[in-house]
DNA sequence: GCTGCACGCCGATCTTGACCTCCACGATGT
DNA sequence: ACATCGTGGAGGTCAAGATCGGCGTGCAGC
């Protein structure tokens, strides 16, 4: 078995002689990171299970061990990833009931999202797979239950009917996600703080200016 | 060469016999069109070029005579789409002085864009090949000319630093393209204007909200 | 009318990458 | 010594991109 220098495994461990083993759970997790490190760089289609077995340093029916197939892996960091981002939309929406701290925590959250070392969100929101039904359902879920509970806020104080709510909660959505892939893209000409304090200003001030008499 | 009912073939035109034929830039365009209803349908990866010969009612052959590839394929249709949507944003924004109407304009073209029968707009803001660098680059290119072109915009109204304007400018368009996304994939309950003036209000709100004398 | 050529076309096949599995090995605990 | 567990070298299988070698038609020239 290869390794990317002598003595060390691609990680950097000692080399494992064959049975060289942990538990089963520890090789788990182990395998999840390898394989995330190898579908943030590379994308779905282009990362091979090769690819993930040697980035973990094990042979490739080790993978199939721990997982049916391919994308059962990758479904299962697209779910932690998808419930990160959606468990941090709904703990900045009730860290406070100002709603200007609303936006402003929850633009805080995605591009701390964004900008996570281990860059999950590539596979939320840069996935190569959503012709798959499973990842697009669940890529899905991620901008629905986010809008969702925007869209609450923004009901319950202009008074505007549901589909128009939830409409403008999207466009947050995406102001937010895409402004800081931008960012995260153009390397850091803003810092992180300054970058979503900025966006959630243009956001605060364009949904502030629906009183509750307006119609449309 | 079957067909998928008997005497047509599946586009619907009378069996060609063996030697039925048409000059070669017609039957590009042909090709082209056929491509395009296949890659929109299935994305990059789970389009066979089998499905789009079939779909063109000619056999894999005649596809390589007229694109070295399938990724040719591909770049020929995401330039044209991409062209569409830059061009369109370009008139939109050339249209009027008047700010909030540049801002509805440009809101009216990316809902326009997105609503087009033929669908295009995948293969820009859905693109599941975006690991490949020839496709980044184009799809990043219609980010960065939409939002400079808006950015320009923004930075002469407000006198805002580069960096802020073009952050800004960037998630106008993100905000623009998820909602138009979400707009078209929830089955209409706004009408396309009603969901572009909806969205173009909260932006323009927004953005108006930058006086010359703010600064951050 | 015949022949040769240009053009547009296709059935069959090759090639290759990658998912997934077979079968057996070594380490460990009892 | 044996059972169990975690593991790997080697290879089967197949989908799909791409190519080979040749065919049929229409037309111009003789």
């Amino acid at each position: 078995m290869t390794a990317g220098s002598p003595d060390t495994t691609p990680d950097g461990a000692l080399p494992r002689p064959r049975g060289g083993r942990m538990p089963r759970r520890e090789r788990r997790v182990q395998l999840l990171e390898s394989a995330l490190e190898v579908f943030v760089a590379q994308g779905y289609h282009a990362a091979a299970m090769d690819d993930i077995a040697e980035r973990a340093g094990v042979s490739k029916p080790v993978l199939y061990q721990h997982f049916p197939g391919k994308l059962d892996l990758y479904l299962a960091l697209l779910d932690a990833s998808c419930d990160t981002i959606i468990d941090g939309c709904r703990e900045a929406l009730a860290s406070t009931t100002a709603n200007k701290d609303r936006v402003a925590a929850t633009m805080k959250v995605f591009y701390s999202y964004v900008a996570s070392e281990e860059g999950a969100f590539r596979l939320v929101f840069e996935s190569d797979l959503t012709s798959e039904p499973d990842v697009r359902e669940r890529v899905d879920r991620v901008t629905i239950e986010c809008a969702s509970m925007i869209a609450d806020v923004i009901r319950t104080d202009t008074g505007l009917p549901d589909e128009a709510s939830e409409l403008l909660a999207v466009s947050l959505v995406g102001m937010a996600q895409v402004s800081a892939r931008f960012w995260l893209a153009g390397g850091g000409g803003i810092s992180q703080d300054d970058a979503a304090a900025l966006i959630a200003g243009l956001a605060w001030r364009g949904i502030r200016g629906y009183p509750m008499t307006d119609d449309h």
